[in-house]
DNA sequence: TCTGATTCTGCATCCGGATGCACATTTCTG
DNA sequence: CAGAAATGTGCATCCGGATGCAGAATCAGA
């Protein structure tokens, strides 16, 4: 009967260090950069442990450290397909500087305040929300007083720091771009109307376009950023013969893309997005998008969280890339 | 001058132990259930502990319980847009027994061994490790030894717990669909053919079709799991003029379905995929598939996680559903 | 009412490292 | 070469809770 799966307990700092003659000071410091100890010894240390299948117990040093080397990611909208590539990216330029990601998961039934305990308990160092819209004001100063605390894709928070593309660059630059494809008449589809980022969009869009003389012929939301939102949306437009419809984040272009195609209003509508998801650049879609910066942003967001002191409470607007695709294609103008 | 924000300790359990009159094991008690305490005295303790926001630091408990309560989540490939929709449903599940989740994004650049030292480090309870063809099999055990594990669509590991949804199944009832359907000449697209799941996916399938007396054409792969590898499969399989294609997984399928609009002999080639990704119901695809029973995925992968007792290291077959849609539409039989 | 069984409570100690402090060594300096 | 300065090492203690053990308190039975 043996059971020993379970049983294998790792070696502690204190058996090593009775292994090898020296004391357990010795071996903590061996392994804590910058810690007073003559090279050789901790190169006989390093030496020896790794012979021993010796690691430090993080958990350990994370109580006496009161530093867990963990970042909360708290997100909701894993739907989008622009948030898993961003996780992606910054868990990976988390994990570059020798930080872990712990997911939280916040879903709209169940308490969320409940869900939201768990960022204390485990004592993460820092916090990234991710667009959640499902956070409120209130709930967002909980969670992040206290640490380090980073908003991606969320704005309006005068007292966190918070990453962005450059939204109203981008916008400016999809009307210019409408504009020089000979479309005069655009359509506007909001995502979620509560969504900071998609009406900081939505004012760039308004004004470049009352800056070059174009028209808004209607502004429609579905409330959610949804390929279905962005569907229903796209027909609700059509009634107004609009010559292009601008959608807030790619994920509505595609959905206003194939409804479009439902409807013989549709044939010629120019169509813009944002973000550059994958699926935009599908030859299917060939949507014409700004590109967000999603490594600039990770690579942000990382060095933010891992400077010495507060993070400065400012906005760190990223310029992105403007992507022309055959959605957006020059208008063919005939009788008008 | 005041730099409390950093400075604000949380209270520990001696502290409020001190405060209201007991000991401290006392309070550590209220916050352990099933401990020796009087009923009265935990709802005082944990009245009060309301009252001045103490709350036990999961650190320390950590250390002493030997138990982190988190489960650790290796994942390479988050591209497939499947893998975030299982990730969610996963964490969501796991959140709700208590549980939080380490994302462990294994990078095919960086030297995987040291990104998987992490998970020793960080004493996570479990690992779920999904699909990674990137890890080998001793890496596999490396990571998952002395701790519970479970392998989400990965197989043909003795010794490690592994959940699926039914494949061989489900591949048994696509080909039974295109039967059907009035398909006779079938090609295929593996994903990667280092991919047990692909596999296994792949013998049952062309078991099913000899059953039937049915023709596989050839079988193709690009070696990913990706559109681009779909798009490139399908084109090759053209010359083969199949009634209709096998993919292997739905990312491939959208691939696939919009390689073939690109060329005439594409027309009225049926698809089908495996997964049921949201792509595969957007009415551009309207793609026949397999759908995977992510919630009892997620379920049964937490179930097992959280249930006493090594993981009983067995194949745990969940069924999934047929979704028949267009792409798959009874062949128009013509001049054969 | 007294004894034995039960249920609680607090004390002391431990979990595995980190670290201030004092002392031992080595290295300079004059 | 003495004495000061710099460097390295170990001891003891702490981080914040968990838990075995012994004694206190409550309860039951006779």
């Amino acid at each position: 009967m043996d059971h020993s799966k379970s049983t294998k307990k790792p070696m502690t700092s204190r058996e090593l260090a009775a292994l090898i003659g020296v004391s357990q000071s010795a071996v903590s410091r061996a392994f804590t950069p910058g810690s007073s100890i003559a090279r050789d010894l901790r190169e006989r240390i390093l030496m020896q442990a790794r012979e021993y299948g010796y690691q430090p117990n993080a958990i350990a040093s994370m109580l006496t450290k009161r530093r867990t080397n963990i970042v909360g990611i708290v997100v909701s909208d894993m739907r989008n397909p622009f948030y898993p590539a961003l996780i992606e990216k910054l868990t990976q330029a988390l994990q570059r500087a020798g930080l872990q990601s712990l997911l939280f998961n916040v879903t709209p039934g169940a308490e969320i305040e409940k869900q939201l305990v768990a960022i204390h308990t485990y004592n993460v160092d820092a916090v990234v929300v991710i667009a959640s819209t499902m956070l409120n004001s209130r709930m967002l100063t909980r969670i992040t007083e206290g640490r380090k605390a980073v908003l991606l894709n969320r704005i309006g928070h005068e007292d966190i720091a918070s990453v962005c593309c450059d939204n109203a660059l981008g916008a400016r630059l999809l009307v210019d771009h409408l504009y020089e494809a000979g479309h005069r008449r655009i359509g506007h589809v909001a995502g979620m109307t509560s969504s900071g980022i998609g009406m900081l969009r939505y004012s760039a869009f308004t004004s470049r376009l009352a800056e070059l003389g174009m028209r808004l012929t209607r502004t429609v939301s579905h409330e959610a950023f949804s390929y279905e939102a962005g569907w229903d949306s796209a027909l609700d437009l059509l009634a107004d013969e609009p010559d292009a419809i601008f959608f807030t984040s790619d994920i509505l272009a595609l959905g206003g893309i194939d409804a479009l195609r439902t409807d013989p209003r549709g044939a010629g509508v120019g169509v813009v997005g944002f973000d550059d998801i994958p699926m935009a650049a599908w030859p299917n879609y060939s949507l014409t998008t700004y590109r967000q910066p999603v490594s600039a942003i990770a690579e942000t967001t990382t060095r933010l969280l891992t400077e010495d002191g507060p993070t400065t409470p400012k906005l760190y607007s990223l310029p992105g890339e403007l992507v022309i695709r055959a959605s957006s294609a020059p208008r063919i103008t005939g009788a008008e």
